[in-house]
DNA sequence: CAACAATATAAGCCATGGCTTATGCAGAGG
DNA sequence: CCTCTGCATAAGCCATGGCTTATATTGTTG
């Protein structure tokens, strides 16, 4: 269930800035805190909760770190996506015209046209 | 920008259950607040959510409402990965090996979060 | 080893949002 | 018309999580 953390990894609009950043490039942590305009612990937070949803990884570079994208955690997600697709087709397909009506019919039911 | 709603919409497991269970089959507002076992505010509320994300759909009968499951959000959410996936493999073809030292010798720097 | 640099972790503050109960409102039927 | 049913909206409570400052950790260098 990797999916739900690529979810709420996604869903905050900053975190998601700083993993747009990283997939056009590397960068270092220092280099986004500046251009996302964050604190330097800020930005280590959202990228310890993008490591750990497998969209980005890192390599040291001395007391540095270069982050980077990773194509993981989007193929977790892109799978899931696409299991809901199938089910909401699936579903389209099986009771399309109109939701049945599930509550037993009390007495004589008089079919009106709906509106 | 919608794909932002449905990332939000869908990172709450609670709303993302609702969906879910939608995506199966069409339900009732009452049905899903017993199934999830959740109140039926709750219901209605996390169902405007999913609606505003267009993740769902619905149809009135009488004074019951049909929610569904509809593909318009999670086609919104599938370019956005496309476009991610598109950009992370640029990013890879274009800096594989490793990310090159760019530091030049400086002197001036400065740790300062803004306010 | 001392001093510095880059990042990670800790601790605390505060807004967001999900849950609940209470209430409003429209449609169906006696 | 009155009431009941099914859902939406309002209001308030509380946990989660994102931000900040402070501190610890690790690596580099003279």
């Amino acid at each position: 269930m990797a999916y739900a953390e690529v979810l709420s990894a996604l869903a905050d609009p900053t975190r998601r800035g700083l993993y747009e950043r990283l997939a056009r490039r590397p960068h270092r942590v220092g280099e986004l805190a500046r251009l996302a305009r964050l604190s330097q612990p800020s930005v280590s937070q959202h990228l310890r909760v993008l490591s750990d949803a497998a969209l980005v990884t890192h390599e040291r570079d001395g007391t540095r770190r270069h982050y980077r994208a990773s194509r993981a955690g989007l193929d977790e997600l892109r799978t899931y996506l696409e299991s809901m697709w199938d089910d909401v087709l699936a579903a389209y397909a099986a009771g399309d015209p109109a939701p049945p009506k599930k509550t037993a019919p009390k007495k004589t039911q008089m079919t009106r046209a709906p509106r």
